[in-house]
DNA sequence: CGGGGTTTTGAGACCGGTCAAACGCCGTGG
DNA sequence: CCACGGCGTTTGACCGGTCTCAAAACCCCG
């Protein structure tokens, strides 16, 4: 279906229980010490002996992991775009987040013990691995640590209560301007420039993603260069008016708001 | 503002920063044993010495707490019902949860030191106070423990993907069906009725919840009503025909399901 | 019995979805 | 190098579900 998947299909098509664990394709593998981790997710370094945690690579189109898959490790963006999915009952793909530098993946398997969403990689992108297990020793060893560990799940809480918060009564153009805006913002904190950039999803995964029809979001886009705030062609995107984006907000407020008793 | 309010106007209306360091207002307290606590949120007991855990009762309208405030408890509802919602920078309110037994509340005040969102006692209820770092000592002595509170959080993330993915794709019917559901199952779960029960919210805020508006809620309802799936009576519901409303699905389908490349 | 809040019901408007078609980008193969 | 074909994107027309606005009925509680 895609063409990348002949050159792959052994990871991106037949779907070995755990890609990684098979020869790596791409023949190189990095470690990362704990203390390059903590950086990541900023988290304050806890000064540690030797441990080493191994990196991963993958291709565009290569899973990290699927729904069932039995869960062991957590996994940090170390660099690279990816895409993460949940499938309900009837098949229905619902794009969840589009993981970058520093995100951390695999926490919803840890209740479970299965992963519970499906994770592509959509660049060449680098993945450090944290078995589980040794997570949780560390986190005997290093209170701080286990502390941070904790803070970083609130915190991915926290980021999917924004797009729970924004899914709802945002307009599909005040959808479409926060998502470019928190891009925005995203790139900037990865030293990228926050003005000018590709974005790396089609039309189809961001509807998806903000639960707008594909047509909705390519009718938004082209309104928000009309009106000035940003330039659009194809997945090349300017942002002229930062602030107009930021700003689009609740649909109409008109009605008073919600009594507090 | 409410008829309530006066009786309680230092914890409902005054809100003092950590209104249940107060004087008890009601005057009872009870303790939990921690075993008692692993019981409740569905977490392997751990068999510990003489660990016991203040409880405290909140009346209608009383806040648990509310945004910006420190961060030092977690909480586990012992009985009654709850709202959680957060603020935009707008004042618009958005309903998060109906938190009921079993339920945590205040994770979303680990990472950054403050609560995010509020919480009102919606009737007569208790709730066990977690001291943050009681429970991260005990993580410390119990790896079991620590591993099931990381568990519990996940699981709470997943539980608002369930409600994003609800959010996305459903029709107002199929989400005011799928609530109903859900309630019912809550009930169940907890002992009551699942096919009789009283609503302890109103249209307003299951709407704000859903993300409809509440005439949409009322009309849904009737059209339920009519279709023969419940009875509706102001608060008071019956349930008919539980599967129809639990199959009640993504609008329409119809286009192509996502491509996974 | 009165009043505020909640719920219901109706009518009209509009946003966004659906369907359809055309265009352009890009990789492929001749 | 160019022609072909697939996919992503754009644009238009139409339709329908929901929202908005408005008003009346109802419930609860004082």
């Amino acid at each position: 279906m895609h063409s990348l998947s002949s050159h792959y299909a052994q990871t991106s098509d037949a779907l070995p229980l755990r890609p990684h664990l098979l020869e790596n394709d791409t023949g190189v593998k990095l470690w990362s010490s704990l203390a390059e981790i903590c950086e990541m997710i900023e988290v304050p370094v806890v000064d540690q002996e030797d441990m080493r945690f191994q990196h991963l690579k993958f291709k565009p189109g290569q899973r990290v992991f699927i729904p069932a898959q039995p869960f062991d490790c957590l996994y940090i963006v170390y660099s690279g775009f990816l895409k993460s999915t949940i499938v309900d009952e009837l098949g229905n793909e619902q794009v969840l987040a589009f993981p970058m530098k520093g995100d951390i993946l695999g926490v919803d398997g840890i209740d479970s013990g299965t992963y519970q969403t499906e994770v592509i990689s959509q660049s060449v992108s680098e993945l450090i691995v944290l078995p589980f297990k040794a997570l949780m020793m560390i986190g005997q060893a290093k209170p701080q640590f286990e502390l941070e560990m904790l803070a970083a799940m609130g915190r991915e809480l926290t980021r999917q209560q924004g797009l729970l918060f924004a899914l709802r009564g945002l307009s599909a153009e005040a959808r479409v301007a926060r998502f470019l805006h928190a891009l925005s913002e995203r790139f900037a904190a990865l030293g990228y420039s926050s003005t000018e950039f590709n974005l790396r999803m089609t039309r189809q995964e961001i509807g998806n993603y903000l639960g707008i029809a594909l047509e909705t979001v390519s009718r938004v886009l082209a309104a928000l260069q009309d009106e000035g705030h940003i330039s659009v062609s194809l997945k090349a995107i300017k942002i002229h008016n930062p602030e107009a984006l930021q700003s689009m907000r609740r649909i109409p407020p008109r009605r008073r708001v919600l009594g507090l008793q």
